[in-house]
DNA sequence: CATGAATGAGTTTTCATTCAT
DNA sequence: TATGAATGAAAACTCATTCAT
């Protein structure tokens, strides 16, 4: 009689419960996440997650991965398409970048890892090193690129990058956080279209390069 | 001086709790931190967290009240010192904005909480409006300053102030969550100086404004 | 026949709980009784009380109410079999009331009530109205067919009927409470027996009805 | 400075603890009485019920004892004045007692005792046999003289006098009880009036005594 | 494979009891 | 004596984990 709509999946679960799993642990981190609500979200019951994963930790790890994977591949790609100025590349960098990450699940990675950070070292330095560290070499690489052709002052370019990743990084975080009670929040074009202006062209007027602090 | 056995110290305790609460919460976040260790780092036991907080919540919300406390203050007093050139404004309020918060406890705010705002929404919005918004604005009335004075391009001043915003915050929480494996952050005054830098002269070399937002 | 152990009783559990969690609340009163005992009890561990109810209180009221349901149903079938003489009908109702309340796990709720009636108000108020004050009436009803036959003297039913019940009443906590150190306790039949008996034709002689209330 | 009202007392000190433990007790129970609550009636502070009493248990006790002494005399005396008729007598029992216990703190020691018997029951006993047993001997002799001198019929006396202080024994611990929700509660004078007033001369109209189950 | 009842270790919370002042 | 801050044992409660079905 409770036939109804099993059979087909086994395989699809594991992904199912990260997937889930991500979603609660991003809104309310790990502690305070149940596992039966995850089993619920993914439309399992409690004993299943056990089925898949050791135990709750081992489940927070796949899924952080398992969100990882796509990004990680895609962090490399961005870079080397040299032939575009240099300032267009970098704003392609970031806009890409947002459609990779702000829509996706994978969105909710940076405030996850930001708050598990002291819980999960490793986990935090892996993420840390595999995406973060390498999205800033090819933001870095793009800015190498732009000095090397005189598009760019020349600045250093790992520091530069590392500032790049500032307000992309804060307006991931802001959004997942704060969404709900700012009743201000820019769109992500508007937003990100404008820190790529500042970024590129400054706040300051063109008239004469006054006092940079040498 | 003052070496005996601290007890009987009813004025002083609440706020050592909720200091040493606010440590532990940062590091761990609300539910992985046992009111227990809290007690311990205050040097008291178990019991006499509940002397002076109804419960686990309470210190909670206590421990960021207080610390929000004199951020609070401060935000209002960081803008409005006209004379300046409005580059050097915003260099000063960038590093003093640093000089408050990230040194101090209050720094471990912004990690709580974006790690804690979808568990204690009123309280992350609280925050947002009266520390985040509020020194957006303080930047925003900067900028506008700036333009108005023909320092700066006419861009948007409150747009423009959350870019700003962006790497300072960001910093923040790089350095609260992977400062360990961070073996190449930056130290502030060489990341928030560069982000000035970057924000006030853009990286584009000073031959012509070329078209950015086509 | 089922001697397996016995997990898995979903259906069974709420029950078995609410009786054993009768039993000790009624020797112990509420805050003296451990929920771990309730659980021994019933042969479940701790965690299982919480698996049917949402907190202690939650356990408390259910078990009243679990007991009371078929004292409540069988309070109101006490009266009417008018047929037979009125102090038969007494006899019969406090003999029978006996059967139903005495030997039973019930027996325990007045006791229960009493002792808790401070800290339960609105269970002791739904107690009395539903449980007590109906079968006042129940025998109020026994006494005024009497009157109204001529075989009772013309009293206040509802007063004469809850004078009625100040000996069962009495019998009830005595027994409960006091049944180990009452070497002398006389048997519910003796006793009762002779409540009615009192009640019915008095100490008195029946030499001329003297003047009781002058 | 605070020398406000102090002086004087110390010998009260233990009398005013008892009689507030005693109040508390009574409405709560031993377990849900926080000496904390005790003190602050008795208008001190927590510290203070440990100068005069070993712990709560011995509080407890105290109290109990305290407010048993005057009951105990008067139980005695309320016999042997064998001139009036015995029914006179009996009524004047009752009456007595209810002055005595009714108004009194003494007068919720039976529903302390009948909640606690389980957990206290040296204390029971002790309470069942030096009041208890005793009023009902002293009852038992009223009724014995009235057998004796032809007043009374020849019933038991002391199951009769058992019977006689079940609405005695019930109407104080219903008022102790479930005062606030019954809206009907007979006065004492009422209700003990007529309790006297059955137990004397029956429901039954003295037309022939009918069946009395010989 | 899947379920969900049951478990018990780990936390929160309470409050009798102590003790420095 | 009296106080009330501090303690810690004990009880309530939660939830990851197990396992019979």
């Amino acid at each position: 009689m409770n036939t109804v709509i099993p059979r087909r999946r086994k395989e699809a679960r594991p992904g199912e419960l990260a997937a889930a799993a991500l979603e609660l642990f991003v809104e309310r981190g790990f502690a305070a996440t149940r596992l039966e609500d995850v089993a619920a979200r993914a439309g399992v019951s409690k004993g299943t997650v056990y089925l898949y994963f050791e135990n709750k930790e081992a489940l927070f790890k796949s899924a952080v991965e398992t969100a990882m994977m796509p990004a990680l591949e895609a962090a490399e790609a961005l870079a080397d398409e040299s032939e575009r100025p240099a300032a267009e590349l970098l704003r392609c960098f970031v806009m890409g970048w947002w459609q990779m990450i702000g829509t996706n699940t994978i969105g909710g990675l940076p405030k996850l890892l930001v708050a598990e950070a002291g819980n999960f070292p490793e986990m935090a330095g892996w993420f840390y090193e595999s995406i973060m560290l390498r999205a800033k070499r090819a933001m870095a690489r793009i800015i190498e690129l732009g000095i090397r052709r005189g598009e760019f002052r020349p600045v250093e370019p790992e520091l530069a990058a590392r500032v790049v990743f500032g307000p992309m990084f804060s307006y991931i975080l802001w959004q997942r956080a704060f969404k709900t009670f700012m009743h201000d929040l820019p769109s992500p074009e508007r937003y990100l279209g404008e820190a790529v202006n500042l970024l590129t062209h400054g706040l300051a007027n063109s008239d004469a390069a006054k006092d940079a602090t040498p």
